[in-house]
Order: structure tokens, then C-alpha cells, then sequence
DNA sequence: CAGTGGATGCTCT
DNA sequence: GAGCATCCACTGT
């Protein structure tokens, strides 16, 4: 399978599950997503509205947003489809792969289930900071390798919003142990 | 396990 | 001044 992040983000978010993420080397497979797109009072960036917090939520498939998540964590958007419309995927969940000694450092932790579930968890593990906003995350020392083998993906409601809390945008890998939280069996 | 509250800083009104 | 696209420690079952 090929990954076009020109596309937009609810295309994108499913084709995310299971490709590969890495950060210096350091990361894993994708098994947990949320799309947020230009017309969804969720994002950022509701209705393309700029500011200097989301500019890089403009610059077109293919690079990274980061932002603060309140006023402690580093969250990680992969910004889809063309320049100037407002689209991201916020990567929530990591099985740790890469170098789990380095992101046990900057944990603090060793359980592997600890490492990168979670969106702020999975910036510090791999030292994701606003340094990197803007970058291209499908260049070193990013690297995104799309899957190769089908997977089997399940779907819900997106987490700890106040806004749009019903649209099923939250895409994770079926049966995997490293999501955020659990996926609602139905 | 479920629920609660604190930490902490930036963005936007 | 309010509100977070979060995480962790702590409480009570």
C-alpha cells in the first residue's frame, strides 16, 4: 500500500493504522488515530481560521503539527490533503518498536503498554516538541512507512472533546493492546 | 475498576 | 479569564 497524505484527513486517519512511525529511530506501528478536518468545530482550525498556533495545519499533506496540550504535553498531527485547507490527524497510540531504551529514558517507565499510549505519552517517548512543528514527517529524521499487510480496523467516538463529541473519527487497530483506552464494543 | 482533581501554559475572547 | 485534541495520583468500591 502506498500513503498519499494529500488526501483528506478521514481518508488518511484508516491508512495510518499499522504503518510504521519513527523519530530518530525511535517509535513503532500506528495503532490508534482521530481525524479533524477544516469544518469541524473540534479542530484547531475550524473553518481555516489561522492563527500562529495552527499555521502548520496549512502547509499541506505530509507535515507535522504539533501543539501543547494543556500547558504539559506535546501532541503530534500528520497534516493531510492540499495547502491551505486545514486538515490533521492526531497520531494517539504507538506499539513501540523502535528503541524502546530510549523511550524508556525519557519515560520514566518500562512497561512497553506505558510507552506511547496516549498522544503526550507518545511525543515524550519519542522527543517530539514543538521543535518540530512544521517538519516533514515523511523525511529523516522522520520516517512513515505505510503498512503492507491489510488490518482490521474499528472505530469510535473521538476523546475529551466538549465539540463534535459524536462523530465516530477515532480509528484504532482491532485487539491491540497498546490503544489509549478501549474501543467501544459496539 | 470508576471517578475526581491538580499540574501547568498557551490560545483566543 | 475561560477553556483546553492530557496525564497521573489518589480515592473508594
Amino acid at each position: 500500500m502506498r500513503l498519499n497524505l494529500r488526501r483528506s484527513a478521514h481518508e488518511v486517519a484508516p491508512d495510518l493504522i499499522g504503518a510504521e512511525l519513527t523519530f530518530d529511530g525511535v517509535g513503532g506501528v500506528i495503532v490508534e488515530v482521530e481525524a479533524y478536518d477544516h469544518e469541524d468545530p473540534a479542530s484547531h482550525a475550524f473553518q481555516n481560521r489561522r492563527s500562529a498556533r495552527n499555521a502548520s495545519m496549512f502547509l499541506g499533506g505530509g507535515h507535522a503539527y504539533v501543539y501543547r496540550s494543556h500547558g504539559i504535553h506535546w501532541c503530534l498531527n500528520i497534516v493531510c490533503g492540499d495547502p491551505g485547507v486545514a486538515n490533521g490527524v492526531l497520531i494517539r497510540a504507538l506499539e513501540p518498536t523502535h528503541n524502546l531504551e530510549a523511550m524508556i529514558a525519557r519515560r520514566g517507565l518500562s512497561d512497553p503498554r506505558l510507552l506511547c499510549s496516549g498522544p503526550g505519552r507518545l511525543c515524550q517517548a519519542l522527543g517530539i516538541t514543538k521543535d518540530q512543528d512544521g517538519w516533514r514527517i515523511d523525511r529523516a529524521p522522520f520516517r512513515l512507512r505505510a503498512r503492507k499487510a491489510p488490518v482490521e480496523i474499528v472505530t469510535g467516538p473521538r476523546i475529551g472533546l466538549s465539540k463534535a463529541a459524536d462523530v465516530p473519527w477515532r480509528y484504532g487497530l482491532a485487539g491491540s493492546r497498546f490503544v489509549s483506552r478501549p474501543f467501544p464494543s459496539r
